[in-house]
RNA sequence: GGAUCGGUAGUUCAGUUGGUUAGAAUGCCGCCCUGUCACGGCGGAGGUCGCGGGUUCGAGUCCCGUCCGGUCCGCCA
């Protein structure tokens, strides 16, 4: 037997006991006759004492870090105790001990607080694992999944698995593909989600489906984003958008409660997409913290129009804002008492490439009442603070005002008020608020082509089985199938049909989406060639669905959460890469395995293909 | 595809207008130390300044290229 009890569980009541440990290395401290080893395994840390009569032993078998050693002795108490630990009050008299293997010294300390890099921590990541920062993430991980199994199967889902080696269809993002040797020239392609699969169970009977399922795209990453990542995917049948709003909050207030030991009691805000990009310029805000943006220009066509703002900024000569597609404000409470410089910094920060405005103006609300501006010389003050309480300013805010194109403004608007938010501190990482966003437009219109010479094209902004909203399903079925009415009756990307689409958004972040689907094959056809599909293509990809629509599909919706970003914002993260035990980097790779890589010529020949590489 | 920041000891970093032998902390090795737990004290070893080219009497430092990594935009739900 190598151990009788772990390095997390022996205390107090323990002493006097003969116990055998096992576990790794993690200090070791000399002094003088005696030696001091904590000893540490997945469950904790417990000190070991070596006396001196042990140091013949010791000097023959030297102990390093992150040696594995077994050891046995009698519990005791200590005396002087460790607050810290939760073994702090026992120490082990060491009586013999095993090292049953050595151990190079590790390339970073295997501490909470490491002195290692991300590069080095994701080569030796089996290393960077033992260290208890990346440990709790896992660890949290595997708390999330148990709490989904456990409310899913409570209420009645069953999880399904659904292949992984499946037929290219690339609508959203691009495949993953895998060639066939058996098959000359063909190839399989990784699913982006089981999407089509769980409708298919829908049309099986298994009425209630979930499973926690990798997937996979083959598109750029971020800190959020991985080539292969992790889905809770989740189908019921005969249900209304209703039922699984309702059904899938009380999955994330179920890990609330399990995971971090919060009662989530408030009922979840439900916000249409056009009031989301009203009121934050924003398909996920951040609603923690208020600061709505003020649209001081009726939106072109973008946005069905709330309020027209015009007559503040009108007249008055200001050619920034006049010629401007939309103005946008956003008050920032209390930083009225920034100075030029920090200001400067502000306006450098939304000139940056990456949100690419021109400029800022800002209107300060000063404490005595007073207002200054950097338009001062342009409106008066009176106007200045109307626009600064439109923007819902008191004294001691600052409003500050973005103009350009639309889109653009829009979303730097965005960005700055998260920007804001976050040096406010505003954003607290243990404050959790959710937000559904539903009636999101079926269609976008896809700009891709647009500067090639292309005419650009509509695309799902969901995906293509998303149903409209059934006042709008006329307009696919009735007098307007043709895509060219489509695109007119779609005067611009953020307006027309709208669908049975919904986000489950977590401080900011898009945790889930789904949608009710489309279940009648005229519909399905309707929607498939509005995207641009002819009959051939569509029974070329999806055949199968429509096919199986003919036999009996029961109405049906669902939705999916990305597991590894919920993972990672219930752990106070932004980087969902330590909360996914072995993560690829910026660039798709693995620098532990460093894949991908070459293959020999051999498995080419037997794939059928040969590399093209340029250069 | 684009922007931006970084790459110097095992590791994390500093390194001035271009100027002597490239430093600190930590880790590692050795010696000392009987209650440490970020132990402490003394000593020591450890460097292709990512790589290639250029400017210069002289390059870690300036220029060009390239590779690697982080973040973001495009892309992606």
């Amino acid at each position: 037997m190598y151990r009788t009890h772990t390095c997390g569980e022996l205390r107090l009541e323990n002493a006097g006991t003969e116990v055998t440990l096992a576990g790794w290395v993690q200090t070791v401290r000399k002094f003088g006759a005696i030696t001091f080893v904590d000893l540490r395994d997945r469950y904790g840390i417990t000190q070991l004492v070596f006396a001196e009569s042990l140091n013949d032993q010791l000097e023959s078998n030297p102990l390093g870090r992150e040696f594995v050693l077994q050891t046995s002795g009698v519990v005791r108490e200590r005396t002087n105790k460790n607050r810290h630990i939760a073994t702090g009050d026992v120490e082990i008299a060491v009586s013999a001990f095993t090292i049953l293997n050595k151990s190079a010294v590790p390339p970073f300390t295997i501490q909470d607080d490491t002195d290692g890099g991300d590069d080095l921590r994701m080569k030796y990541r089996y290393l960077d694992l033992r260290r208890g920062a990346v440990k709790r993430n896992i660890e949290l991980r595997y708390a999330v999944n148990r709490a989904t199994r456990d409310y899913m199967h409570q209420n009645g889902f069953m999880d399904i698995e659904t292949p992984f080696l499946i037929k290219s269809t690339p609508e959203g993002a691009r495949d993953f593909v895998v060639p066939s040797r058996m098959n000359a020239g063909q190839f399989y392609a990784l699913p982006q989600s089981p999407q089509t699969f769980k409708q298919l169970l829908m049309v099986s009977g298994y009425d209630r489906y979930y499973q926690i399922v990798k997937c996979f795209r083959d598109e750029d990453l971020r800190a959020d984003r991985q080539p292969e990542f992790t889905q809770i995917d989740c189908e019921m049948s005969f249900v209304e958008q209703n039922d699984i709003l309702n059904m899938f909050e009380g999955l994330v207030k179920y890990i609330f409660k399990e995971v971090k030991g919060i009662e989530y009691t408030d009922a979840v805000e439900r916000m249409t997409y056009d009031d989301a990009m009203w009121n934050y310029g924003n398909d996920k805000p951040d609603i923690r913290f208020d600061m709505k943006l003020l649209n001081l220009k009726k939106p072109n066509h973008v946005l069905p129009e709330k309020k027209d703002c015009r007559e503040l900024i009108e007249g008055a000569g200001f050619g920034v804002f006049d010629n401007a597609e939309t103005v946008i404000g956003v008050c920032i409470p209390r930083a009225a008492e920034y100075s030029r410089k920090q200001l400067d910094e502000i306006t450098e920060w939304v000139k940056r490439p990456q949100i690419g405005m021109q400029g800022l103006v800002n209107i300060k609300c000063l404490p005595d009442g007073d207002t200054k501006s950097s338009v001062d010389k342009f409106y008066s003050e009176d106007r200045l603070r109307q626009i600064a309480e439109a923007a819902g300013a008191n004294h001691g805010d600052l409003v500050l005002i973005l103009a350009g194109k639309e889109e653009l403004t829009r979303k730097a608007a965005s960005t700055l008020r998260l920007e804001m938010a976050e040096r406010l501190k505003l954003r607290k990482a243990d404050e959790f608020k959710m937000l559904w966003v539903v009636d999101f437009p079926l269609f976008e219109f896809a700009l891709e082509d647009v500067d090639g010479g292309g005419a650009g094209r509509w695309v799902a902004r969901h995906h293509p089985f998303t149903s409209p909203k059934p006042d709008h399903i006329p307009v696919m079925i009735g007098n307007s199938p043709k895509v060219e009415d489509l695109a007119k009756y779609l005067e611009h990307p953020y307006a027309g049909i709208k669908a049975n689409a919904y986000d489950l958004v977590l401080n900011g972040n898009e945790i889930g989406g789904g949608s009710i689907r489309i279940y009648q094959r005229e519909l399905q056809e309707k929607m498939f060639a509005a995207l641009g599909m002819d009959a051939e293509e569509q029974q070329h990809k999806f055949g199968f669905l429509l096919g199986a629509f003919e036999y009996g599909a029961p109405p049906h919706g669902g939705l999916a959460f990305g597991f590894d970003r919920l993972c990672a914002i219930l752990g106070g993260s932004e980087s969902i890469r330590d909360f996914i035990a072995f993560p690829k980097n910026n660039a798709g790779r693995d620098v532990m395995l460093d894949a991908p890589a070459e293959i020999a010529q051999k498995q080419y020949d037997e794939l059928h293909i040969k590399p093209n590489l340029k250069g």
